[in-house]
DNA sequence: TATTGTTATACTCTATAACTATA
DNA sequence: TATAGTTATAGAGTATAACAATA
């Protein structure tokens, strides 16, 4: 390594000019980024009523589909049978959904009515959220880029 | 618990149907469980060559701009210096990157062999990745989409 | 003083394995 | 046997706080 070599920028090395970083061609990578920092938001804002975005999605749908079971929340949004235990028994242990027997081993959960207004809460942030980051897209544009998405992760798995 | 209670489906309750998820309006919400679901695949298949996503997008990083220092590559992929750390100690203590004194407590970066071996294997795989999910996308709705998401991300922090 | 690097710590989300209970 | 629920555990990723070293 000799000295000039710091003074010689090539292709390869931008030592002092902005980095190079090929990463951002691959549509990827900026699918990675920008759903990463708005969920970032989100999660700062659904912090503000003492929720975190999976608790949310799972009171929101609770609250939309009355006597749900866990495990049919968890193949609808994602979550792992596993996961959804604790998520579900911190949700009843802070009042905001209450369990009903049903039948073998599985309940259905309802909001109790300080839930309904927690789903309430959250389905008004995540809108807010929504219009806000998605406004200005157009109705077209809007649903082309659902399909598209949709299709990644509907029937996947 | 009474028998006909199961029977007998609401508005809200589609015990039997298809429960209803409005969540599935929500861009947002695409956006997350698409890029969940690909990030998913991605870091499958990088495991494969023993490289997180995180460790896989620094190592390219540093292959493309030598002598980088830490702080910087955290600027430009939006990973925090402490979590930097442990990050770049696990590359150097496999063999797959080198460090060299520059001024300060800063040190350059740079790729070994096996390193940048590493890199383009990783590159390869986030490649074909790309290809394989986004290839049907034409060259135009392409840009589209990486100027869209960049919007989100780019600049914001 | 500002920047760089480090350690400690904690939280969210995810994943697997192993177990119980019930249809 | 298949499904539902639980517990334990581990690993990524991210966040803050506090500290040392150096320009």
């Amino acid at each position: 390594m000799t000295a000039n070599d710091a003074d010689t920028p090539t292709k390869n090395t931008p030592t002092s000019a902005t980095p190079s970083n090929t990463l951002e061609d691959h549509l990827g990578y900026q699918l990675r980024r920008a759903s990463s920092y708005l969920m970032g938001v989100l999660a700062q804002r659904l912090a503000q009523i003492n929720l975190t975005p999976s608790e949310g999605s799972v009171i929101i749908l609770i609250a939309g589909n009355e006597r749900i079971i866990q495990s049919e929340i968890g193949r609808i949004l994602g979550i792992k049978r596993a996961n959804m235990a604790p998520l579900t028994a911190s949700l009843e242990r802070r009042g905001l959904v209450e369990r009903q027997a049903i039948g073998g081993k599985a309940f259905g959960l309802t909001v109790t009515p300080s839930g309904r207004q927690a789903a309430e809460d959250a389905e008004r942030v995540m809108l807010e959220h929504d219009r806000e980051f998605f406004g200005a897209i157009s109705p077209q544009s809007r649903q082309l880029l659902t399909d598209l998405l949709g299709q990644y992760w509907k029937n996947a798995e």
